[in-house]
RNA sequence: GGCGGCGUAGCCAAGUGGUAAGGCAGAGGUCUGCAAAACCUUUAUUCAUCGGUUCGAUUCCGAUCGCCGCCUCCA
């Protein structure tokens, strides 16, 4: 049984879609005013794409919905000081988010709508709100009147009256007047001629930034779905606010059932900040080589309501993490085997099912489910070595290893790839060499292969190569 | 000031009222002509500290210390 923390309730919950065998999924996506950083990638990028993996493989059809949000008074500061509209200015940034789920291995979404293409959504949520009372205008912006909803805090239990006193320096710092410091902005209004803003019905403005995901969520999704996910600071004011924004508006509740919330990242034990240094956007990794999986996998070996401590002595062991479960797949998808099962292997499949999927259903474990695998792996390695796997156990394993991945997609796709007839010639004639007991030459042949990225290992069964990793290349770099 | 999370071996960490998953590093071994490869074994009488509840607590309660986050636009 699948359940889920949320945050609206404080508690576990058991997982009850709201139409059968249907989920619908709303996650907060990125900023799109700089590249995203791997905190960005946790929440946006792995956790959301293991909800939306694992939903899929206990058979429901999944919706999700990702929003860009390409306009928010940063991005309209930076484009205007870049000299360009805000949409050329967020292009690049869109494109490269884009890019890094990819190589991140996320799947994309069902619907990635942008903010700026939402607008007329947006205005008619306003022109609900103005008509119910939750909505004022002052100075040609509008603002949510919070004191017109009364379950106001009902996702961030947010105590008003302890706040204020603690907090009063950082409130009012709004240069818009508010009939209360906590209401927020909906629609501000234009200031000046050549700032970007749209002419609509409410006047020339641009949306406040909680609309947004008001607008888009229920345009795809409908005025109650399912699952609406995203970093833990968005819980207050942003959630709440689309809370307020969207309930107020269609008078329906719960805007959605379950509110999942993913912690956030530090880095080397702390925040991460530009100030400090230790700011590292995705490609900052692969720049340096690292593998995008091993990164994926990082942030996969933390649950995800847990703050994780990224650092590189981790990444690296990720790295050799990964390497080592697709060395094991080769391995098992190469060994010759007898036909039959051995009794004890398929225990230990079936054992490995049970704890990779008890510990994905309680709230998407996933220090569980790979340590799973990583047992399973070690049981089946040592079946390997004493030549007691068998036809059925080899081919139930990697149709097991299919099924995990499906979800971590951590091993990538098996492909054996085909060497180029002059590698695979100097590999023959290096088994000649040896063979004569020429070490002399097979030495030789071996150091020209690994010049070329080429890895041999001799194993019982023969040579088997594979290519070299940064990983590899990094040590044989640190070597003296 | 209000609210929340965390503190488990060198590092990253899971977890439970009955006596500590997994990964990396380290150590030992197997295989190998050799091997940097690969694989196996092994590594916490102990879970920040001090009290309390309990037959029994790392797990529940309280206090203390330390770290992190939110409190109006930051994933």
């Amino acid at each position: 049984m699948l359940r889920f923390y949320n945050t609206l309730s404080g508690q576990l919950e058991e997982f009850h879609p709201q139409r059968e065998g249907e989920v619908r999924l709303y996650c907060c996506g990125p900023t799109v005013w700089d590249y995203a950083h791997i905190g960005n990638f946790r929440t946006l990028g792995v956790f959301a794409d293991t909800l939306r993996r694992y939903l899929k493989y206990k058979g429901y059809r999944v919706t999700h919905v990702m929003n860009i949000t390409d306009v928010e008074d940063r991005i309209i500061n930076l484009s205007q000081k870049a000299g360009v509209s805000i949409d050329e200015y967020t292009a690049r940034y869109i494109k490269a988010v884009i890019e890094d789920f990819d190589a991140l291995g996320c799947e994309r979404p069902e619907i990635v709508p942008r903010a700026t293409e939402h607008i007329a959504e947006m205005v008619s949520i306003i022109q609900k709100l103005e008509a119910t009372g939750h909505a004022y205008r002052s100075e040609g912006s509008i603002y949510y009147r919070i004191s017109s909803f009364p379950d106001y805090g009902k996702l961030s239990k947010i105590n008003f009256e302890g706040n204020i006193a603690g907090a009063s320096e950082r409130i009012d710092t709004d240069r818009y007047d508010k009939e209360d410091a906590r209401d927020f902005a909906l629609w501000k209004a234009a200031e000046s001629p050549d700032e970007p803003a749209w002419d609509t019905a409410l006047g020339r403005g641009r949306p406040g930034w909680h609309i947004e995901c008001s607008a888009m969520s229920m345009k795809y999704l409908g005025e109650s779905f399912d699952i609406h996910a995203g970093g833990i600071d968005l819980v207050f004011p942003h959630h709440e606010n689309e809370i307020a924004q969207s309930e107020g508006a269609t008078g329906v509740a719960p805007f959605a059932k379950y509110w999942l919330h993913a912690e956030h990242l530090k880095v080397e034990g702390e925040t991460m900040s530009k100030s400090k240094g230790n700011y590292y956007t995705f490609r900052d990794l692969t720049r340096q080589g690292y593998d995008p999986i091993a990164v994926r996998y990082l942030l996969l070996s933390v649950p995800y309501r847990k703050q994780l401590n990224f650092t590189f002595e981790t990444l690296r062991g990720a790295e050799k993490t990964i390497r080592s479960l697709r060395d094991f797949r080769t391995r098992l998808s190469e060994a010759r085997t007898e036909p039959g099962t051995n009794p004890a292997l398929r225990a230990a499949a079936a054992r490995a099912l049970e704890d990779f999927e008890s510990g994905l259903d309680d709230d998407l474990n996933t220090s569980v489910a790979l340590a799973a695998i990583h047992t399973l792996s070690r049981e089946v390695n040592t079946a390997l070595d004493s030549c007691e796997l068998r036809a059925d156990d080899q081919r139930d394993i990697l149709a097991l290893i299919e099924r995990f991945d499906s979800v971590l997609n951590i091993f990538g796709k098996h492909e054996r790839e085909m060497l180029d007839t002059e590698i695979q010639a100097l590999i023959d004639e290096r088994q000649d060499a040896r063979h004569r007991r020429d070490f002399s030459r097979a030495d030789q042949i071996r150091d020209q292969l690994a010049s070329r990225g080429i890895i041999l290992e001799d194993t019982r069964d023969g040579v088997r190569w594979k290519r070299r990793t940064m990983d590899d290349r990094r040590t044989m770099d640190d070597r003296p």
